[in-house]
DNA sequence: TTGTACGCGTTATCAT
DNA sequence: ATGATAACGCGTACAA
């Protein structure tokens, strides 16, 4: 069953034709047989069934998507740099996201958004060229280049991690800020009065969130914005590794030392212990160090380090039904911004001061 | 210039004949000016480009799928559980793959691959419906199920990681087997004579390659089979920690305790250092430790954690150029094994026995 | 060098 | 309930 006039065929294999002659109906029926059993009767049905499997088909996707002018792949678009801040959690989103997106019948693509046009053009022309049908993005800056935009390419977007509802995209968060202001409220409580805090990039929502919860601590506990000093933050595209290296040359620099840490992420907390012992220092007992994302690796450190989990499991189904609700009932409207609670894990890395 | 006859029009963007109408020419005069910019007159390109440019025109992928018999997407097919083994390393492999894919023109999908039917189902519905055009495997097992396996569906796959030579897939490796020789002879002229071996899941290529390293070396230096003992293996599907967990207390139950340990991933090094220190046990006075990874924590750990690093940057490239050889020339032979050398990172996890 | 016409595999409309 | 047929948007032989 393989018309071949003058073009080159591939190793396609069966086609509903195929399958229609086996069982003996027309090729239209084979379809409604396939997407809508309930609408064909029963023994025929049943014929196509048995013609399918034997013939061992299946539809072919791309033919499906042109006819019907959708695409059933959904985009995830991830930072360019996969090592600052959130990074541990990445293979935790895409498996959530992805056995999501799975269960609703969607496949899920990657893309890269990097500083070069390159990638930029490339996740325009996956929008505008209609391969995907959605997209979620975990990057604070939307492609746009050549006049197209991503904003509007008619395609729904979900944010997650960051909440990007100001540019209007319903997005997927934790509460970053509240979980912020209560560590430091604990660490408060056990006494400390000096602080460190270990930023990612500055100015973006996270940077902003936590570091915003950690001044309301201090102002609720009437103590003054100078009691916490800031490090890392202009280290853009960088592993979080590096700022925690940085941040420890920095703590050396200090004249009055802080007596806890908070960093917004575990790499840059396990790295700035580590060169915080070398150093000579003791943790908990000399410093405390608290910080955020919930890596499992957090668990194993000496001492085990204080960690802020992200629910990426969750935020990923949450981002998931987000998404398909915008695709299925565009007319409806959508939370803006979906909070899902962080959970602390304390561990051995805090404690009061000396 | 939307025919809609009957049929509900979705957001879609200008067409090619939109683009023929404005440039004044025939659609397929457009099509060509496109793909081969050489087989038109240079005014008509031009003409051509521009109104395209105005207009914002993105070409259908599906279309053009559809029409060329082709699709340009790859898909990488990743063990269900992340957690185990190289997971470290997935960002990175990821991140590697896309660049070098993009860079040729192709998007990549994402696949999981688990215990249940519906993983693999899904697997083969994208290969056999035409929606993939090649795969990346880097798990073991090759989906089958139904009479469709993704070994029949003629379609170029590339193994990675895993050597799967045996099952026809050409592979790109790194000299495990070689690179764990030769840390254990390291271990060996330091003085140690008797270890502990961490396992993964017990007979994949990983572990026999490893664990072979392992036996050759103690051979080559005259020792015995049994001053190795075998930890973990039996724990399928488990965060590395966990076996390194385990791992420790397998330790604590051995009488004649070993000097030096190794592991065959940084995950199960971590949490089992963590527990011996726990236990009392110091690193690398009483205990050495190296591992098989790379990850960049490691630098991090206390002590700093030996590990035998994975190219994985180069790994990625080289699955691809590989894949996209065997879609470009299918006729010509591949090379069958693929090794990229690893590189042994020292640190201070590892000292000669007391 | 450019235009005409057809088909890729599927779904949706219409008529039976 | 089923069958014939016309699109979906694009690429390519072929004719001009």
């Amino acid at each position: 069953m393989k018309k071949n006039k003058g073009v080159p065929v591939e190793q396609s294999g069966p086609l509903m034709a195929d399958v229609a002659q086996l069982a003996g109906v027309a090729i239209s029926t084979v379809s409604r047989a396939l997407a809508n059993p309930g609408r064909v009767n029963e023994k025929t049905r049943a014929k196509i069934d048995a013609a399918a499997k034997q013939l061992g088909y299946t539809p072919n996707a791309m033919a499906r998507g042109l006819r019907v002018g959708k695409s059933n792949t959904i985009m995830i678009i991830l930072p360019g740099s996969l090592y600052y801040g959130a990074s541990q959690v990445i293979p935790q989103v895409l498996q959530s996201i992805n056995k999501s997106l799975i269960k609703e019948g969607y496949n899920l693509m990657i893309a890269n958004l990097g500083r070069d046009e390159a990638s930029e053009r490339h996740i325009l022309d996956l929008a505008f060229g209609g391969t995907v049908r959605g997209a979620i993005i975990l990057s604070s800056k939307l492609p746009e280049i050549d006049g197209r935009s991503l904003a509007s390419a008619g395609l729904p977007i979900v944010s997650m991690l960051l909440d990007m509802s100001d540019a209007g995209l319903p997005s997927v968060v934790t509460n970053d800020r509240e979980a912020m202001q209560d560590v430091t409220a604990d660490l408060i409580r056990l006494g400390h009065r000096r602080f460190l805090y270990l930023a990612g990039p500055e100015g973006n929502y996270h940077d902003v969130e936590r570091y915003g919860g950690v001044l309301e601590a201090l102002e609720k506990a009437g103590l003054s914005e100078s009691a916490v000093v800031r490090s890392g933050g202009n280290l853009d595209y960088q592993q979080g590794f590096d700022i925690g290296v940085q941040a420890a040359d920095d703590f050396a620099g200090l004249a009055d030392k802080p007596t806890a840490v908070i960093a917004t992420s575990d790499d840059m907390a396990i790295s700035f212990m580590s060169r915080m012992q070398c150093m000579g220092l003791r943790i908990p007992d000399d410093l405390s160090v608290v910080s955020f994302d919930g890596s499992p690796v957090c668990a194993f450190c000496s001492p085990p380090l204080s960690t802020i989990e992200q629910p990426v499991e969750e935020m990923g189904q949450a981002a998931v039904a987000l998404l398909l609700a915008a695709i299925d009932r565009p007319e409806q409207k959508l939370e803006m911004r979906n909070v899902i609670r962080s959970r602390f894990i304390q561990r051995e890395s805090m404690a009061a001061p000396a």
